[in-house]
DNA sequence: CACGCCGGAATTGTACACAATCTGGCGTGG
DNA sequence: CCACGCCAGATTGTGTACAATTCCGGCGTG
Protein backbone atom coordinates (compact mmCIF):
# COMPACT_ATOMS: atom_id res chain seq x y z
CA UNK A 1 0.00 0.00 0.00
CA UNK A 2 0.55 3.93 -0.70
CA UNK A 3 2.17 4.15 3.04
CA UNK A 4 2.72 7.93 2.51
CA UNK A 5 4.34 9.87 4.83
CA UNK A 6 3.89 12.50 7.06
CA UNK A 7 0.24 11.72 7.56
CA UNK A 8 0.30 12.04 11.34
CA UNK A 9 1.01 15.80 11.32
CA UNK A 10 -1.61 15.65 8.50
CA UNK A 11 -4.05 14.46 10.63
CA UNK A 12 -2.88 16.34 13.63
CA UNK A 13 -3.31 19.53 11.83
CA UNK A 14 -6.62 19.10 10.43
CA UNK A 15 -8.54 17.41 13.13
CA UNK A 16 -7.73 20.52 15.38
CA UNK A 17 -8.60 22.83 12.89
CA UNK A 18 -12.30 21.39 13.05
CA UNK A 19 -12.10 21.35 16.68
CA UNK A 20 -10.55 24.67 16.46
CA UNK A 21 -13.05 26.17 13.82
CA UNK A 22 -15.88 24.58 15.60
CA UNK A 23 -16.89 21.98 13.32
CA UNK A 24 -16.05 19.42 15.88
CA UNK A 25 -18.16 19.91 18.35
CA UNK A 26 -17.55 19.42 22.42
CA UNK A 27 -19.37 16.33 23.28
CA UNK A 28 -18.68 14.72 19.83
CA UNK A 29 -16.75 11.17 19.39
CA UNK A 30 -13.78 10.53 17.33
CA UNK A 31 -13.74 7.50 16.27
CA UNK A 32 -10.23 6.74 14.64
CA UNK A 33 -12.22 5.05 11.80
CA UNK A 34 -14.09 6.99 11.07
CA UNK A 35 -11.68 10.07 10.66
CA UNK A 36 -9.23 8.02 9.28
CA UNK A 37 -11.77 7.28 6.29
CA UNK A 38 -12.65 10.61 6.14
CA UNK A 39 -8.99 11.91 5.67
CA UNK A 40 -8.38 8.29 3.93
CA UNK A 41 -5.65 7.33 6.19
CA UNK A 42 -5.41 4.17 8.61
CA UNK A 43 -6.01 4.54 11.81
CA UNK A 44 -2.48 5.07 12.93
CA UNK A 45 -1.72 7.95 12.53
CA UNK A 46 -5.04 9.64 13.59
CA UNK A 47 -4.35 7.83 16.83
CA UNK A 48 -1.41 9.30 17.47
CA UNK A 49 -2.29 12.69 16.48
CA UNK A 50 -5.23 12.22 19.17
CA UNK A 51 -3.15 11.20 21.75
CA UNK A 52 -1.20 14.75 20.91
CA UNK A 53 -4.72 16.58 20.87
CA UNK A 54 -4.94 14.99 23.91
CA UNK A 55 -1.52 16.20 25.49
CA UNK A 56 -3.22 19.26 24.76
CA UNK A 57 -5.91 19.11 26.15
CA UNK A 58 -8.30 19.30 23.35
CA UNK A 59 -9.88 15.91 23.65
CA UNK A 60 -10.41 14.26 26.48
CA UNK A 61 -9.99 10.38 26.01
CA UNK A 62 -10.96 7.73 28.48
CA UNK A 63 -9.36 3.76 28.16
CA UNK A 64 -11.12 1.70 26.09
CA UNK A 65 -13.79 3.92 25.31
CA UNK A 66 -11.90 6.57 22.86
CA UNK A 67 -11.21 10.29 22.17
CA UNK A 68 -13.97 13.29 22.44
CA UNK A 69 -13.80 16.90 21.95
CA UNK A 70 -13.29 18.29 25.28
CA UNK A 71 -15.68 21.15 26.06
CA UNK A 72 -15.07 24.19 28.40
CA UNK A 73 -17.40 25.52 31.30
CA UNK A 74 -17.88 29.42 31.81
CA UNK A 75 -15.96 29.02 34.55
CA UNK A 76 -13.18 27.05 32.86
CA UNK A 77 -13.54 30.28 29.78
CA UNK A 78 -12.78 32.83 32.82
CA UNK A 79 -9.94 30.79 34.63
CA UNK A 80 -8.48 29.67 31.36
CA UNK A 81 -8.08 33.53 30.31
CA UNK A 82 -6.98 34.37 33.54
CA UNK A 83 -4.12 32.18 33.30
CA UNK A 84 -3.54 33.03 29.88
CA UNK A 85 -3.39 36.47 30.92
CA UNK A 86 -0.68 36.07 33.34
CA UNK A 87 1.71 33.23 31.58
CA UNK A 88 1.27 36.17 28.18
CA UNK A 89 2.06 38.89 30.29
CA UNK A 90 5.44 37.36 31.75
CA UNK A 91 6.17 36.49 28.06
CA UNK A 92 5.97 40.38 27.21
CA UNK A 93 8.13 40.92 29.86
CA UNK A 94 10.80 38.52 29.40
CA UNK A 95 10.14 40.07 25.48
CA UNK A 96 11.08 43.59 26.57
CA UNK A 97 14.76 42.40 27.69
CA UNK A 98 15.49 39.65 25.47
CA UNK A 99 13.71 40.25 22.41
CA UNK A 100 16.38 40.60 19.06
CA UNK A 101 16.07 42.93 16.06
CA UNK A 102 14.70 40.36 13.67
CA UNK A 103 12.25 39.11 15.91
CA UNK A 104 10.74 42.47 16.88
CA UNK A 105 11.05 42.75 12.82
CA UNK A 106 8.17 39.90 13.04
CA UNK A 107 6.76 42.12 15.31
CA UNK A 108 5.93 44.63 13.20
CA UNK A 109 4.66 42.76 10.19
CA UNK A 110 2.23 40.79 12.21
CA UNK A 111 0.95 44.01 13.02
CA UNK A 112 0.62 45.34 9.76
CA UNK A 113 -0.76 42.05 8.38
CA UNK A 114 -3.15 42.38 11.29
CA UNK A 115 -4.20 46.29 10.09
CA UNK A 116 -4.57 44.81 6.66
CA UNK A 117 -6.45 42.09 7.25
CA UNK A 118 -8.99 44.72 9.04
CA UNK A 119 -9.00 47.22 6.73
CA UNK A 120 -9.48 44.86 3.60
CA UNK A 121 -13.35 43.89 2.63
CA UNK A 122 -13.81 40.47 2.00
CA UNK A 123 -16.07 38.38 0.31
CA UNK A 124 -15.90 35.73 2.53
CA UNK A 125 -16.28 36.54 6.42
CA UNK A 126 -15.03 33.40 7.52
CA UNK A 127 -11.64 34.44 5.45
CA UNK A 128 -11.62 37.23 6.81
CA UNK A 129 -11.73 35.65 10.52
CA UNK A 130 -9.22 33.21 9.46
CA UNK A 131 -6.88 36.34 8.24
CA UNK A 132 -6.87 38.38 11.40
CA UNK A 133 -6.55 35.10 13.28
CA UNK A 134 -3.39 34.41 11.38
CA UNK A 135 -2.06 38.26 11.96
CA UNK A 136 -3.24 37.93 15.31
CA UNK A 137 -1.04 34.93 15.99
CA UNK A 138 1.73 35.83 14.56
CA UNK A 139 2.26 39.12 16.56
CA UNK A 140 1.70 36.86 19.37
CA UNK A 141 3.63 34.34 18.32
CA UNK A 142 6.74 37.01 17.66
CA UNK A 143 6.33 38.07 21.30
CA UNK A 144 6.63 34.59 22.39
CA UNK A 145 9.68 34.13 20.09
CA UNK A 146 11.36 37.01 21.50
CA UNK A 147 10.63 36.04 24.86
CA UNK A 148 13.65 32.93 24.26
CA UNK A 149 11.21 31.01 26.92
CA UNK A 150 11.16 27.53 25.13
CA UNK A 151 8.90 26.17 27.47
CA UNK A 152 6.59 29.24 28.39
CA UNK A 153 6.20 29.55 24.06
CA UNK A 154 4.66 25.92 24.30
CA UNK A 155 2.49 26.44 27.17
CA UNK A 156 0.90 28.72 25.45
CA UNK A 157 1.03 27.62 21.64
CA UNK A 158 -0.38 24.17 22.95
CA UNK A 159 -2.19 24.22 26.30
CA UNK A 160 -3.99 27.62 26.23
CA UNK A 161 -4.32 28.27 22.50
CA UNK A 162 -8.05 26.81 22.80
CA UNK A 163 -10.81 27.00 20.19
CA UNK A 164 -11.50 30.02 22.40
CA UNK A 165 -9.20 32.66 20.74
CA UNK A 166 -10.48 31.95 17.54
CA UNK A 167 -13.91 32.10 18.50
CA UNK A 168 -13.31 35.04 19.96
CA UNK A 169 -13.53 36.86 16.63
CA UNK A 170 -16.54 35.87 15.71
CA UNK A 171 -17.76 37.95 18.89
CA UNK A 172 -15.61 40.69 18.50
CA UNK A 173 -17.30 43.66 16.76
CA UNK A 174 -15.33 46.29 14.77
CA UNK A 175 -14.28 48.57 17.15
CA UNK A 176 -12.92 45.64 19.57
CA UNK A 177 -10.73 44.59 16.88
CA UNK A 178 -9.23 48.11 16.59
CA UNK A 179 -8.92 48.25 20.25
CA UNK A 180 -6.82 44.74 19.89
CA UNK A 181 -4.65 45.99 17.38
CA UNK A 182 -3.91 49.52 19.20
CA UNK A 183 -3.52 47.67 22.42
CA UNK A 184 -1.09 45.75 19.88
CA UNK A 185 0.81 48.69 19.11
CA UNK A 186 1.72 49.80 22.58
CA UNK A 187 2.70 46.60 23.56
CA UNK A 188 5.36 46.86 20.95
CA UNK A 189 6.36 50.41 22.20
CA UNK A 190 7.04 48.72 25.88
CA UNK A 191 8.77 45.82 24.55
CA UNK A 192 10.97 48.00 22.21
CA UNK A 193 11.84 50.60 24.50
CA UNK A 194 12.55 47.54 27.38
CA UNK A 195 9.89 48.04 29.92
CA UNK A 196 9.19 44.95 30.76
CA UNK A 197 7.08 46.22 33.85
CA UNK A 198 4.81 48.36 30.85
CA UNK A 199 5.10 45.33 28.22
CA UNK A 200 3.71 43.29 31.27
CA UNK A 201 0.52 45.39 32.14
CA UNK A 202 -0.29 46.04 28.79
CA UNK A 203 -0.50 42.89 27.76
CA UNK A 204 -2.25 41.32 31.09
CA UNK A 205 -4.86 44.12 30.14
CA UNK A 206 -5.03 43.20 26.58
CA UNK A 207 -6.26 39.24 26.96
CA UNK A 208 -8.18 40.33 29.75
CA UNK A 209 -10.39 42.69 27.68
CA UNK A 210 -10.60 39.75 25.28
CA UNK A 211 -11.80 37.86 28.29
CA UNK A 212 -14.48 40.03 29.18
CA UNK A 213 -15.60 40.27 25.44
CA UNK A 214 -16.24 36.19 25.86
CA UNK A 215 -17.38 36.38 28.97
CA UNK A 216 -19.88 38.52 28.33
CA UNK A 217 -21.17 37.03 25.25
CA UNK A 218 -21.30 33.60 26.73
CA UNK A 219 -23.19 35.06 29.76
CA UNK A 220 -25.42 36.36 27.06
CA UNK A 221 -26.98 33.20 25.51
CA UNK A 222 -26.26 30.99 28.95
CA UNK A 223 -29.10 29.05 28.78
CA UNK A 224 -29.80 28.27 25.12
CA UNK A 225 -27.17 26.43 23.42
CA UNK A 226 -24.61 28.16 21.03
CA UNK A 227 -24.24 26.82 17.55
CA UNK A 228 -20.56 27.60 18.07
CA UNK A 229 -20.37 27.00 22.01
CA UNK A 230 -21.59 24.39 24.12
CA UNK A 231 -20.85 25.16 27.33
CA UNK A 232 -21.31 21.92 29.36
CA UNK A 233 -19.50 18.75 29.47
CA UNK A 234 -17.93 19.29 32.72
CA UNK A 235 -15.28 16.75 32.87
CA UNK B 1 0.34 -13.44 21.56
CA UNK B 2 -0.82 -12.38 25.03
CA UNK B 3 -1.80 -8.93 23.74
CA UNK B 4 -1.77 -7.44 28.08
CA UNK B 5 -3.35 -4.38 28.50
CA UNK B 6 -2.52 -1.27 30.52
CA UNK B 7 1.02 -1.67 28.66
CA UNK B 8 1.19 1.78 27.43
CA UNK B 9 0.36 3.40 30.61
CA UNK B 10 2.94 1.33 31.90
CA UNK B 11 5.51 1.61 29.75
CA UNK B 12 5.27 5.50 29.96
CA UNK B 13 5.71 5.63 33.72
CA UNK B 14 9.01 3.70 33.63
CA UNK B 15 9.89 5.40 30.79
CA UNK B 16 9.58 8.12 32.54
CA UNK B 17 10.80 7.38 36.25
CA UNK B 18 13.94 6.39 34.40
CA UNK B 19 14.68 9.69 32.73
CA UNK B 20 13.38 11.75 35.89
CA UNK B 21 16.04 9.62 38.14
CA UNK B 22 18.72 10.21 35.88
CA UNK B 23 19.18 6.42 34.62
CA UNK B 24 18.37 7.17 30.71
CA UNK B 25 20.82 10.46 30.82
CA UNK B 26 20.00 13.67 28.50
CA UNK B 27 21.25 12.98 24.47
CA UNK B 28 20.27 9.21 25.00
CA UNK B 29 19.10 7.89 22.19
CA UNK B 30 15.70 5.88 23.01
CA UNK B 31 14.95 3.44 20.37
CA UNK B 32 11.70 2.30 20.27
CA UNK B 33 12.62 -1.85 19.19
CA UNK B 34 15.18 -1.49 22.49
CA UNK B 35 12.88 -0.16 25.26
CA UNK B 36 10.44 -2.39 24.29
CA UNK B 37 12.18 -5.22 24.87
CA UNK B 38 13.86 -3.90 27.84
CA UNK B 39 10.29 -3.88 29.28
CA UNK B 40 8.60 -6.95 27.22
CA UNK B 41 6.62 -5.30 24.96
CA UNK B 42 5.84 -4.34 21.76
CA UNK B 43 7.52 -1.33 19.59
CA UNK B 44 3.05 0.05 19.95
CA UNK B 45 2.97 1.01 23.28
CA UNK B 46 6.45 2.15 23.74
CA UNK B 47 5.42 4.75 20.84
CA UNK B 48 2.40 6.00 22.20
CA UNK B 49 4.61 6.87 25.74
CA UNK B 50 6.99 8.45 23.95
CA UNK B 51 5.04 10.61 22.19
CA UNK B 52 3.34 11.49 25.39
CA UNK B 53 6.85 12.37 26.87
CA UNK B 54 7.70 14.70 23.87
CA UNK B 55 4.34 16.59 24.55
CA UNK B 56 5.38 16.63 27.77
CA UNK B 57 8.99 17.99 26.62
CA UNK B 58 10.88 15.25 28.33
CA UNK B 59 12.17 13.92 25.52
CA UNK B 60 12.98 15.32 21.73
CA UNK B 61 11.45 14.16 18.79
CA UNK B 62 12.55 14.39 15.20
CA UNK B 63 10.88 13.12 12.59
CA UNK B 64 12.63 9.89 11.20
CA UNK B 65 14.64 10.14 13.74
CA UNK B 66 13.74 9.38 16.75
CA UNK B 67 13.46 10.03 20.81
CA UNK B 68 16.40 11.50 22.60
CA UNK B 69 16.37 12.62 25.96
CA UNK B 70 15.95 16.08 25.87
CA UNK B 71 19.06 17.94 28.52
CA UNK B 72 18.78 21.19 29.45
CA UNK B 73 21.00 24.17 29.71
CA UNK B 74 21.64 26.30 32.93
CA UNK B 75 19.63 29.33 31.41
CA UNK B 76 16.88 27.04 30.87
CA UNK B 77 16.65 25.61 34.51
CA UNK B 78 16.79 29.86 35.54
CA UNK B 79 14.27 30.38 33.34
CA UNK B 80 11.82 26.99 34.06
CA UNK B 81 12.15 28.27 37.58
CA UNK B 82 10.86 31.52 37.11
CA UNK B 83 7.88 29.93 35.04
CA UNK B 84 7.00 27.72 37.71
CA UNK B 85 7.26 29.91 40.56
CA UNK B 86 4.78 32.31 39.08
CA UNK B 87 3.13 29.71 38.62
CA UNK B 88 2.51 27.78 41.37
CA UNK B 89 2.14 31.45 42.97
CA UNK B 90 -0.70 31.47 40.89
CA UNK B 91 -1.81 28.30 41.84
CA UNK B 92 -1.58 28.76 46.00
CA UNK B 93 -3.37 32.36 45.30
CA UNK B 94 -6.60 30.20 44.08
CA UNK B 95 -5.88 27.82 46.69
CA UNK B 96 -6.73 30.42 49.19
CA UNK B 97 -9.70 31.18 47.72
CA UNK B 98 -11.08 27.78 46.68
CA UNK B 99 -9.67 25.18 48.94
CA UNK B 100 -12.03 22.76 50.62
CA UNK B 101 -11.81 21.35 53.73
CA UNK B 102 -11.00 17.44 52.12
CA UNK B 103 -7.86 18.98 50.15
CA UNK B 104 -7.10 21.13 53.02
CA UNK B 105 -6.87 17.90 54.87
CA UNK B 106 -4.90 15.97 52.02
CA UNK B 107 -2.28 18.96 52.47
CA UNK B 108 -2.01 18.84 55.93
CA UNK B 109 -1.09 15.06 55.22
CA UNK B 110 1.14 15.65 52.71
CA UNK B 111 3.29 17.99 55.42
CA UNK B 112 3.10 15.26 58.02
CA UNK B 113 4.59 12.63 55.49
CA UNK B 114 7.26 15.42 54.76
CA UNK B 115 8.21 15.64 57.87
CA UNK B 116 7.78 11.95 58.88
CA UNK B 117 10.40 11.27 56.04
CA UNK B 118 12.93 13.85 57.16
CA UNK B 119 13.15 12.42 60.62
CA UNK B 120 13.02 8.58 59.54
CA UNK B 121 16.46 6.73 59.13
CA UNK B 122 16.46 5.38 56.00
CA UNK B 123 18.77 2.30 55.12
CA UNK B 124 18.36 2.93 51.43
CA UNK B 125 19.77 6.43 51.04
CA UNK B 126 17.60 6.46 47.47
CA UNK B 127 14.60 5.35 49.23
CA UNK B 128 14.34 8.04 52.03
CA UNK B 129 14.59 10.24 48.59
CA UNK B 130 11.84 9.13 47.01
CA UNK B 131 9.79 9.14 50.33
CA UNK B 132 10.70 13.22 50.26
CA UNK B 133 9.90 13.47 46.77
CA UNK B 134 6.59 12.06 47.47
CA UNK B 135 5.43 14.23 50.14
CA UNK B 136 6.80 16.91 48.56
CA UNK B 137 4.52 15.90 45.66
CA UNK B 138 1.58 15.09 48.03
CA UNK B 139 2.29 18.83 49.16
CA UNK B 140 2.02 20.37 46.14
CA UNK B 141 -0.07 18.38 44.39
CA UNK B 142 -2.78 19.45 47.32
CA UNK B 143 -2.28 22.69 46.50
CA UNK B 144 -3.07 22.38 43.24
CA UNK B 145 -6.39 20.30 43.56
CA UNK B 146 -7.34 23.09 45.99
CA UNK B 147 -6.94 25.64 43.17
CA UNK B 148 -9.59 24.07 41.13
CA UNK B 149 -8.19 24.99 37.98
CA UNK B 150 -7.68 22.21 35.68
CA UNK B 151 -5.42 23.26 33.13
CA UNK B 152 -2.80 25.03 35.20
CA UNK B 153 -2.90 21.55 37.22
CA UNK B 154 -2.03 20.09 33.89
CA UNK B 155 0.42 22.56 32.80
CA UNK B 156 2.71 22.21 36.35
CA UNK B 157 2.17 18.20 37.14
CA UNK B 158 2.86 17.64 33.00
CA UNK B 159 5.13 20.31 31.64
CA UNK B 160 7.20 21.62 34.67
CA UNK B 161 7.35 18.65 36.53
CA UNK B 162 10.81 18.03 35.06
CA UNK B 163 13.92 16.08 36.02
CA UNK B 164 14.93 18.80 38.50
CA UNK B 165 12.79 18.62 41.08
CA UNK B 166 13.40 14.91 42.16
CA UNK B 167 17.18 16.01 41.07
CA UNK B 168 16.71 18.65 43.76
CA UNK B 169 16.42 16.83 46.32
CA UNK B 170 20.17 14.96 46.38
CA UNK B 171 21.46 18.49 46.44
CA UNK B 172 19.39 19.55 49.07
CA UNK B 173 21.22 19.63 52.72
CA UNK B 174 19.10 18.71 55.78
CA UNK B 175 18.99 22.41 56.51
CA UNK B 176 17.37 23.67 52.77
CA UNK B 177 14.96 19.94 53.18
CA UNK B 178 13.84 21.51 56.48
CA UNK B 179 13.64 24.90 55.57
CA UNK B 180 11.45 23.90 52.99
CA UNK B 181 9.20 22.05 55.27
CA UNK B 182 9.27 25.54 56.78
CA UNK B 183 7.69 26.76 53.93
CA UNK B 184 5.43 24.46 53.62
CA UNK B 185 3.70 24.77 56.74
CA UNK B 186 4.19 28.88 56.15
CA UNK B 187 2.10 28.57 53.04
CA UNK B 188 -0.39 25.96 54.31
CA UNK B 189 -1.22 28.76 56.97
CA UNK B 190 -2.01 31.13 54.34
CA UNK B 191 -4.07 29.25 52.32
CA UNK B 192 -6.48 28.45 55.33
CA UNK B 193 -6.62 31.33 56.42
CA UNK B 194 -7.78 32.28 52.91
CA UNK B 195 -4.93 35.47 52.24
CA UNK B 196 -3.88 34.51 48.50
CA UNK B 197 -1.96 37.47 48.38
CA UNK B 198 0.52 35.94 51.37
CA UNK B 199 0.40 32.42 49.66
CA UNK B 200 1.22 33.59 46.40
CA UNK B 201 3.94 35.35 47.72
CA UNK B 202 5.42 32.32 50.18
CA UNK B 203 4.77 29.94 47.39
CA UNK B 204 6.95 31.94 45.05
CA UNK B 205 9.63 32.82 46.99
CA UNK B 206 9.53 29.02 47.94
CA UNK B 207 10.55 27.99 44.69
CA UNK B 208 12.88 30.81 44.03
CA UNK B 209 14.97 29.25 46.76
CA UNK B 210 15.00 25.98 45.52
CA UNK B 211 15.92 27.44 42.05
CA UNK B 212 18.70 28.93 44.00
CA UNK B 213 19.52 25.80 45.46
CA UNK B 214 20.08 24.34 42.31
CA UNK B 215 21.66 27.07 40.35
CA UNK B 216 24.22 27.19 42.35
CA UNK B 217 25.15 23.50 41.98
CA UNK B 218 25.05 23.82 38.79
CA UNK B 219 27.36 26.70 38.66
CA UNK B 220 29.87 24.48 41.20
CA UNK B 221 30.24 21.66 38.90
CA UNK B 222 30.00 23.81 35.78
CA UNK B 223 32.67 22.55 32.88
CA UNK B 224 32.76 19.46 34.15
CA UNK B 225 30.44 16.46 33.65
CA UNK B 226 28.49 15.42 36.50
CA UNK B 227 26.76 12.49 36.93
CA UNK B 228 23.10 13.11 37.08
CA UNK B 229 23.30 15.98 35.36
CA UNK B 230 24.68 17.20 31.64
CA UNK B 231 23.47 20.90 31.14
CA UNK B 232 25.07 20.36 27.17
CA UNK B 233 22.49 19.17 25.00
CA UNK B 234 20.78 22.58 23.40
CA UNK B 235 18.23 21.82 21.28
C1' DC C 1 44.19 12.84 -1.58
C1' DA C 2 39.50 14.97 -1.64
C1' DC C 3 35.00 14.51 -2.97
C1' DG C 4 30.75 12.52 -4.15
C1' DC C 5 27.96 8.52 -5.22
C1' DC C 6 26.02 4.19 -4.07
C1' DG C 7 24.31 0.51 -1.12
C1' DG C 8 23.14 -1.76 2.99
C1' DA C 9 22.07 -1.73 7.92
C1' DA C 10 19.39 0.47 11.39
C1' DT C 11 15.33 2.83 12.58
C1' DT C 12 11.08 5.12 12.13
C1' DG C 13 6.35 5.62 9.77
C1' DT C 14 2.22 3.41 8.24
C1' DA C 15 -0.95 -0.28 7.42
C1' DC C 16 -3.35 -4.09 8.90
C1' DA C 17 -4.86 -8.21 11.86
C1' DC C 18 -6.48 -9.82 15.93
C1' DA C 19 -7.62 -9.68 20.96
C1' DA C 20 -9.82 -7.25 24.74
C1' DT C 21 -13.32 -4.28 26.19
C1' DC C 22 -17.45 -1.62 26.18
C1' DT C 23 -22.38 -0.69 24.79
C1' DG C 24 -26.98 -1.58 24.01
C1' DG C 25 -30.71 -4.53 23.10
C1' DC C 26 -33.06 -8.73 23.79
C1' DG C 27 -34.73 -12.59 26.24
C1' DT C 28 -35.57 -15.09 30.44
C1' DG C 29 -37.06 -15.48 35.10
C1' DG C 30 -38.85 -13.53 39.20
C1' DC D 1 -43.59 -5.22 34.69
C1' DC D 2 -38.94 -5.03 36.11
C1' DA D 3 -34.23 -6.88 37.04
C1' DC D 4 -30.65 -9.38 35.54
C1' DG D 5 -27.57 -11.62 32.47
C1' DC D 6 -26.03 -12.67 28.02
C1' DC D 7 -24.95 -12.11 23.28
C1' DA D 8 -23.62 -9.28 19.09
C1' DG D 9 -21.81 -5.16 17.14
C1' DA D 10 -18.74 -1.42 17.57
C1' DT D 11 -14.42 0.45 19.07
C1' DT D 12 -10.07 0.67 21.20
C1' DG D 13 -5.45 -1.63 22.59
C1' DT D 14 -1.64 -4.28 21.07
C1' DG D 15 1.26 -7.02 18.06
C1' DT D 16 3.39 -7.52 13.73
C1' DA D 17 4.70 -6.89 8.72
C1' DC D 18 6.36 -4.03 5.44
C1' DA D 19 7.63 0.50 3.19
C1' DA D 20 10.30 4.66 3.51
C1' DT D 21 13.93 7.28 5.32
C1' DT D 22 18.26 8.24 7.37
C1' DC D 23 22.96 7.28 8.43
C1' DC D 24 27.41 5.58 7.59
C1' DG D 25 31.11 3.49 5.33
C1' DG D 26 33.35 1.84 1.14
C1' DC D 27 34.48 2.62 -3.41
C1' DG D 28 35.50 4.87 -7.58
C1' DT D 29 36.80 9.05 -10.03
C1' DG D 30 38.96 13.46 -10.86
Amino acid sequence: MATRRGTTQSAYQQIRRAIVEGRYKPGQRLVEQRIGEEFELSRTPVREALRQLEAEGLVHHEANRGAVVRGVTVEEVADLYDLRARLEGYAAELAALRIEPPELDRLDAGIVAFGAALAATWDDELEQLRAIDAANREVHGAILTGAHHERLARLLERTVDVPLVFQAFRQFDRAQTERSHLFHQLIRDSIAAGDGQRASSLMFEHIMLGRDVLLDHLARIDAGVDDLFSTGQAE
